[in-house]
DNA sequence: TTAGGTTAACCCAAATATGGGTTAATATAT
DNA sequence: ATATATTAACCCATATTTGGGTTAACCTAA
């Protein structure tokens, strides 16, 4: 993972991302359908394996209905 | 741009990119060492041609000593 | 006008994310 | 214990970002 520059922070928004998940009580594969990204990205997001995209968190946001800032509040 | 789902809000993070920047009166190239991300990416970032990592935004976002959901604030 | 700084607009190679699929592991309920 | 659902962990091809560079356009000051 050579661009990327801060995977502490990526680790800290995929579990913010788990977190309100399971809040909402869904899965990985309703929350995939949901924001339409594939459920591989979304578990390698969720584990803070990848440095995701703006587009791609906002559908997330979007299907877990929150705030994009919502998902960056650490 | 086949992965971009929502090119409004890559818009309007960039413009606050620039609004932020040019409230620190500091040029692009600035902000390109500060941040440690090509000006060539700073520019395209402003623009809203791309679709940028979360990796990208931190750095950027600490570059301009702001929180990254100040960037989201939309 | 001229020089210098800033930004835009290209090009290319490499790194990474994404989509799409499969299989294994793990948890959960029956 | 046995299904069933959920998640992890792979593989691959393709799309996109990023780095790195160059050149042009535009502005501003000397």
């Amino acid at each position: 993972m050579k661009y990327i520059r801060n995977d502490k922070a990526i680790k800290k928004l995929g579990k913010k991302v788990r977190l309100l998940r399971k809040e909402q009580n869904i899965s990985q594969s309703q929350l995939s359908f949901e924001a339409n990204v594939r459920i591989n990205q979304i578990g390698r997001i969720e584990r803070g394996e990848i440095n995701t995209s703006i587009s791609t968190i906002i559908a997330i946001a979007e299907a877990l209905n929150v705030k994009v800032k919502d998902l960056f509040d650490f």
